[in-house]
This record gives structure tokens, sequence and C-alpha cells, in this order.
DNA sequence: ATAGTATTCAATAACTTTATTGAATAGTTG
DNA sequence: CAACTATTCAATAAAGTTATTGAATACTAT
């Protein structure tokens, strides 16, 4: 095969597989499934879609091999094809963080409105956590939390935070996590507990971005 | 902000980031710019397009700061707006490479033409290295082994290796690269040698691949 | 078999992306 | 300043992508 012949196939491979991901409601799904399998419903109502709408997209995430599926009676399970794919989209966030000035603006904007000042970076977690003073929430639905999550956290579903707040110190430092960067879970519960006057920001990152960079050997 | 207009508007960024690079020249210009900076026309050449082409392909991949430009007098120079964009791409490139058969089977069957049976991948080149009888090959043009190299290489351009044919030997051991998995130079070297009956293969991966693992320091 | 459910498919209209062309711009050199 | 050069811009036609709608599939449970 000629050199140029052989370039253009190559180029044009990679580039489908890129325009597979280069769609705002694709990025959340990918991002979404970062978490572990999905429904089609789920993962429409989790997005906002409408399921014929989420479908489709699935189907195009699916003919580039980003995504694999498992039937399971009448429901299709989707999850991410490989941890290079969630790798490839968290590579992808950073440029994004760090090129795109407008995302950095409006991520910042969001979480100042949500009283939230220094997050805490993956990188910066594990000296915290030797503190007895700092309590780590996973404010994930139960479910996500018991598939797993980060050693040492407890979990407070978002919704249940607003019971528990008794429980509450002012003593305590609280860093909360939950999916990822643009997962508005933690911003909601430190917003909530600095508003209540306990000291409270949020984890930078979520939990598959901590099993990414922890877990490396687990390959799905 | 509404949560579900952050989310909108976060994912629409970054698709659009994404959509910056979802195009197979502008992934081979990404490629070719791993090498250091190049001016509109040397881009235009080396990727088989028109300038006006190569130029409007560049100014989508400025408007996302995927590049970033230098002017020299009448020529302006386009280089990578960060490692991070390469190692991105490098990201995207694996994942087509494992998760795309046709990606694979192409460059299979593209080596097998030449004479390529088994590449030896950066992971093993440190320890292939120890040997005497390895000759590590760049064969790319002269100006971009001066610009920076893999230690322990000689440089022979592809187009002057017919030249230099007697200085080879049999006894030794030969491993050519140059500047990419896509780049063909070191698969037409290895194909000359092994037509003339020396031993040799390819590197699988290419000197900015090299660098941006060994190097990670250099942010360029 | 029948009814029910989750998902996918097909058709369409609105919108976006692309390569090509030729003209316009912004710098340089004599 | 005039001629020149490298690059960018603007307009256009062809091709590709998107959300929506309603129908079709494929499996399950009765």
């Amino acid at each position: 095969m000629e050199k140029r012949v052989f370039k253009d196939k190559v180029y044009n491979l990679l580039a489908s597989l890129v325009k597979a991901m280069a769609n705002p409601h694709r990025l959340e799904i990918i991002d979404l499934l970062g978490q572990g399998e999905r429904s089609v419903e789920e993962i429409a109502k989790e997005t906002n879609m409408s399921v014929a709408n989420a479908s489709q997209h699935l189907q195009i995430l699916k003919q580039s091999n980003l995504v694999a599926v498992r039937r399971e009676s009448n429901f299709i399970h989707y999850r991410l094809a490989s941890v290079n794919v969630y790798s490839s989209w968290k590579d992808l966030r950073t440029i994004g963080m760090n090129n795109l000035a407008e995302v950095d603006k409006l991520v910042k904007d969001f979480r100042t409105e949500r009283n939230i000042i220094e997050p805490v970076t993956l990188d910066q977690l594990k000296s915290r956590m030797q503190s007895r003073n700092i309590v780590l929430l996973d404010v994930r639905p139960k479910h996500e939390f018991t598939a797993g999550h980060i050693p040492g956290a407890i979990n407070v579903p978002i919704d249940d935070i607003a019971k528990h707040i008794k429980e509450f110190k002012k003593s305590k430092q609280y860093i909360a996590y939950c999916r990822g960067s643009f997962c508005v879970f933690a911003d909601d519960a430190v917003n909530l507990l600095v508003k209540k006057g306990f000291k409270a920001t949020r984890l930078e990152e979520g939990y598959p971005d901590w099993k990414l960079k922890y877990l490396p050997q687990a390959h799905n």
C-alpha cells in the first residue's frame, strides 16, 4: 500500500473515533459510565435526554467500540469498553480546564456561588487524610458507594444530608466528593454545610478519577 | 446558575475542544507538531494539503487553544500549545489501536508488506539497549535529530540510508525509529535493510512518545 | 400465543463541517 | 512606496450530524 493511502486511512479511522467522542451528550455519557454500567433509560434520565436520542448516541459510541453492552432481561446495560476510554476523557477534560479559559471560569463561578473556595485535589488528599480532623464524605447514592469508594470515606447521599445535619461537628473539616469534576452533588453538599456553619470543601475530582489513579489494575 | 445549565455549558465547551481534534487532517497536524514547530507551508506539504486548507484547519486548532503561534518575518510557526495535547493524542491513538480492529489490521498489514515482524516497544527498548549488539537508528531528517533524539541513537536520514549501506554490519541488530507509530520512515528503512540481508525491525513508537515518557518536564 | 416493556431503527428537517476557489491582509525586501 | 511572499479570509456547494417523531424489534411474563 502506498504511504499516503495508508496515512489517509489511519487518520480517517482515528478521526472517526474522536468524532464519536466529539459531542456534549456523548461526553456526558462517558463521564457517567465512569461510575459503572447503566441502562439506556438510566442514561437518558441522568443526562436529560429522550430515550431515543440517548440510544442513538449510544449506538455511535458502540460503533467505535468506546462502550460495550450486556443484556439482562429487557434491559441493555452499557459500560465503558476499557479504562483507556475514561483516561482519554480525563485527559481531554484536563486540556479543557487548562487551555480553555471559559471552562475554568465557568467551573470557578459555579463553585463560588456555592461557597466553595479551595477544592482539594486528589494529590493533596492523601496527606490531608492523615489528620484526625478530616472527614471524607461520599455524597453519591448509596449503591454507587457500595460499588466502590475511596477508603476512609463515609457515605451520606446528597438527598439525606439535611436529615443527618445534627450528626455533623463544627470542629471537623469536611471534604465532599461525588462522581467527578462536573458532578454537582459535592457542590450542593458543601454549599449546605457551609451555610449551616460547618467547615467544608469539595474534592476537585471524583471517584472514577481516584480509581483510575490508585487502582489501575481495574480493567473495566 | 442552575445545575443543568452548568452541565450543558461545560460539556458543550469540552465537546468543542474534542471537535477541534475530530478531523483526520487535524490529527495529522497534531502528530506532526509533536516533532516541533512548523510553518503553514511545511505543514501543508507534509500532510499533502493545500495551504489554504491547512491554514483553515490551523485556525480551528488555534481557536481551541490546541496550538500556539510565533511569527518570524513572513512565516508563522505553529506549535502544540502544551504537552497535554500530544498526550491526549497518544491516548486516543492507543484506544484506536486497542479498540478498533481495523486500525490494528491496517498497521499490521502495512508493516508486513515491509518485512517488519516484531516491532520493539518503548518499554522493551531500555533492556534491549544493554546489548552491545543493538544499533538504534534515528531515520528522521538531520535537523529533527539535532533538535532532540533518544540517547544512544545514531542519525541516518531515510534518504541517505542507501548511500551508507556499506557501513552496516550483518552481525548487528538494527532498531529504526522516526516520528511516531504512523510515520513510515522507519518502515521504509527496515524494509531496505531486511531486503539487503540485515537484521532490522522498528520501534513501535517515535521520538515524541519517548520524550513524553522520559522527559515529562519538557512543557512545550 | 398475547400483552407489555426496553430499546432500536428510519425518515426528516435544521444545522454544521468540509474542500476549493479566488481575493484580501500583513508583513518584508529592494 | 512598490513588488513580493506567507498566510488568512469569505463565499459556496457538497457532505455529514443532530433531535424529534413514530414505527419496528426483541425479549419477558402471563
